[in-house]
DNA sequence: GCGTCCAGGTCTACC
DNA sequence: GGTAGACCTGGACGC
C-alpha cells in the first residue's frame, strides 16, 4: 500500500489522542510507536488494520492483512476515522493570535477520531453516560469481547465492535448481566434493533445534505440519548458548532476560568461564539491543550 | 469490611 | 417548560 497522504501538519498522535475514543476496543494506541491499531468490518469481515506515523508531519503507513481491495478499503476507512479528507484551515487560521488556541493551528489539531460507523460512535457515547471512564471500558470490552468477530478466525486475535445485528440477538439479560450495560441495556436493544430492521439509517446522518435539525431529530428519538450524547454525537459527525458539556467539561472549564461569573454556558458562548461554526471543537480543544504538552516537534 | 457518594446523563412523573 | 427522583455499575472515600 503507498502512504497516505495527510493534510498540512498532520500528526497522528494529536489527531489520536484528542479525545478517549482510542483508548475503547477495538482501537488502540501504542504511543511510543505512534501506532494505532483498528477492526474494521470489510466486506462483512473483520480485518485488523494498523497504521503509524513516524513523526508529525510524516506520510502515514498502513498493514492490513488482505487482498488489494481490502487495502483499498481499510485505507478509506482509516481516512474515515482519522478525517483527513476535513478541510479545517478555516478554524487554524481563525485561532490564530488566541493564546489560549494558537497551539491547534501550529499543531494541526481538531480530527477527533471516530469510528468506522455511525452505529459504533453512538453505542460507545451512550456507554459514556452518568457513569465512570473505567466503566464505559467495561461496557465497550464486553460488548466487542462477547459479540465482536475475530479478525482472521484466530483464537486470541482482536475482535470488531459487534454489528446491530449481533447485539439485537444478544437480548436484554445478556446485555444487562455480561455487557453489564446496566439500566442502559433496553436503550441498546431498542437502537440495535432499529437499525437492524432497517428502521433507522444511523450511517445516513454522516452525510453531509442531510440538515442539522434532520440529524437532531433522529438522535433524540434515540433512547438514552439526551443533550450530552446528541451534541457529541453532532461533533463526531463533523458538526462543530455544539457544545457538549459533561460534568468534566464542566469542571476542566472552571479550572482553566476560575473566575467565570454567572451561567457556565453563557460565558462559554461568550468566549467561543466568535469561532462559529467551530463554537464547540474551539471549546473541546482550548479544555484539552494540556494533553499534548510535551511532544511537540518545533517545525522549520 | 461496609456504607455512601457519584461519575464524561437521561427518563419519567409531577408541578 | 421546568425540575426532583430513580437508575445500573464500580471505584473512591470515610469510618
Amino acid at each position: 500500500v503507498p502512504p497516505i497522504s495527510t493534510p498540512p501538519r498532520f500528526d497522528l498522535d494529536v489527531a489520536v489522542r484528542g479525545h478517549g475514543w482510542y483508548d475503547l476496543p477495538p482501537f488502540s494506541y501504542d504511543r511510543a510507536t505512534r501506532t494505532l491499531r483498528l477492526v474494521p468490518l470489510i466486506e462483512g469481515k473483520a480485518i485488523a488494520v494498523r497504521v503509524c506515523q513516524s513523526t508529525p508531519g510524516a506520510t502515514l503507513h498502513l498493514l492490513a492483512m488482505g487482498g488489494r481491495i481490502v487495502q483499498r478499503r481499510a485505507e478509506q476507512v482509516v481516512a474515515l476515522c482519522l478525517r483527513l479528507d476535513e478541510d479545517l484551515a478555516p478554524l487554524h487560521r481563525a485561532v490564530a493570535g488566541d493564546p489560549a488556541l494558537e497551539w491547534a493551528a501550529r499543531r494541526g489539531a481538531g480530527r477527533l477520531l471516530r469510528a468506522p460507523t455511525v452505529w459504533e460512535d453512538l453505542v460507545k457515547l451512550l456507554c459514556t453516560t452518568n457513569c465512570t471512564w473505567s466503566l464505559t471500558r467495561v461496557m465497550v470490552r464486553n460488548l466487542v469481547d462477547e459479540l465482536g468477530e475475530r479478525a482472521g478466525g484466530d483464537a486470541d486475535a482482536a475482535r470488531s465492535f459487534p454489528t446491530p445485528q449481533a447485539v439485537a440477538h444478544a437480548g436484554l439479560d445478556f446485555l444487562r448481566n455480561k455487557v453489564r450495560a446496566g439500566y442502559r441495556a433496553p436503550f441498546l436493544l431498542e437502537l440495535a434493533a432499529r437499525v437492524a430492521a432497517g428502521q433507522l439509517d444511523l450511517e445516513r446522518l454522516r452525510d453531509p445534505v442531510v440538515g442539522e435539525d434532520e440529524v437532531n431529530r433522529t438522535l433524540r428519538q434515540v433512547k438514552g440519548a439526551g443533550p450530552y450524547v446528541v451534541d457529541n454525537m453532532q461533533r463526531l459527525l463533523g458538526r462543530y458548532d455544539a457544545l457538549g458539556l459533561d460534568s468534566w467539561c464542566r469542571a476542566r472549564y472552571r479550572e482553566l476560568y476560575p473566575r467565570t461569573r454567572g451561567g457556565l454556558e453563557v460565558a462559554i458562548r461568550r468566549r467561543y461564539g466568535r469561532y462559529r461554526p467551530y463554537t464547540g471543537l474551539a471549546l473541546w480543544l482550548d479544555l484539552t491543550r494540556g494533553w499534548h504538552e510535551g511532544s511537540e516537534k518545533v517545525w522549520p
